[in-house]
DNA sequence: CAGCAATTTGACTAACTAGTCAACAACGTC
DNA sequence: GACGTTGTTGACTAGTTAGTCAAATTGCTG
């Protein structure tokens, strides 16, 4: 087997930081191609337009993220907490991605979805497979937090829709205030949203009822 | 005086149509001035620059729809009422524009907010202004019904936010899935969000607790 | 080392982009 | 009916865009 290089990588990583700090639209090929030492050639080598590159970029930034999900959305986690680590995880990301390039960015796959949906069927296509996989990590805990009677949900598929709603506007608020506020009550917001009685005592003081 | 012409109103008419169906960078200032059937020139006379053009665009009709919102806020109509009034007239105003245009748009300053928050100041500081005021709708109907006990809510603030953020979402993902059913389920999600009791009762039977 | 497939290069195109400008037309007013 | 303000026109520029391509380079394998 020939060779094998990080080109393909370099360039959907550079993509996804690109589209995330700035947008899709705004995201040119040429800007690509410098921020991941391609020549034009190179990208065409590997991908045949803009938009399969982002398809690719998408799937592969969601697969590199599922494998830090699986493991806070673990069954064998109590099933609230699944939740609270993951909110703490998103804030962080947000936080270092702040510091990075000093403005708040909100969740990249709602960005990109949000703004191609009408215009570009593979790539939303993409955006809203990641976006149902997301809320069945939501769902699963939501139905195990039930069944161990911590929350009040008789229908997880909904309450999981609400979440992920809320979630999502938590994220884009705080993109479009470039202001992390909104993300500092996403965790009381999340347990209030659910029901969960005693807010404000730390997990491991808890009992599970 | 000499004469005034509608040109500036179609211009951002036009403006706000094509940027709301597609996205901000893909519509161009041709298309534009194609769809209000005036020339380049027009265009700049009234605007000085396609940014200039979204702010103001943006502002007369956040400025239009305001008048709607004034009425369904009044004081004179039970808190409560007033945000379920209000989901509903957006619920309408989202199947209007399925049926016009033939997939589901969310909210425009939401998708024009996310998009050039990070690149455009004078838009996303017209947008933070929009999404601010109409915050301030919700956080009056919520002061109101706790006020009058129909809700618990201590700190009106927070659980506006929660409630925009929640109402945000909902349009987002309905964008970006196509798909109405989470704006079904918005008027029922609110209210469960904010803690009203007796949910599926029509609001003319309910009493004020 | 020969051969071959994978990779890399950079100049090239054709279309589109936002924005300019000087001339021209319409209107109200004096 | 002359004048000044406002509105309208469309050709123009200069830069950027996504995408092409033929030729050159690399590293593995037999």
């Amino acid at each position: 087997m020939p060779r094998r290089s990080d080109m393909e990588e370099r360039l959907m990583n550079a993509a996804m930081i690109l589209i995330w700090t700035n947008s899709y639209g705004s995201t040119s090929v040429d800007a690509i191609c410098e921020k991941a030492h391609a020549k034009k050639g190179s990208f065409y080598h590997f991908f045949e337009s803009k938009s399969e590159l982002a398809v690719k970029a998408l799937e592969a930034d969601w697969r590199q993220k599922k494998v830090r999900m699986d493991e806070i959305f673990s069954p064998t986690v109590p099933p609230l907490d699944r939740l609270r680590r993951y909110f703490r995880h998103v804030c962080q990301g947000q936080t270092k991605a702040y510091g990075e390039c000093g403005a708040v960015l909100g969740c990249p796959y709602c960005a990109i979805g949000c703004e191609t949906g009408t215009q570009d069927r593979a790539i939303s296509k993409q955006v809203r497979k990641i976006f149902n996989e997301n809320e069945r990590y939501f769902e699963s805990a939501i139905r195990d937090a039930d069944a161990e009677g911590m929350i009040s949900a008789p229908n997880a598929k909904d309450k999981a829709g609400m979440l992920v709603a809320y979630f999502q506007g938590c994220l884009t608020k705080a993109r479009i205030e470039n202001d992390a506020r909104p993300l500092k009550n996403l965790l009381a917001g999340a347990m209030e949203l659910l029901g969960v009685q005693r807010k404000g005592v730390p997990e491991s003081k808890q009992r599970s009822r």
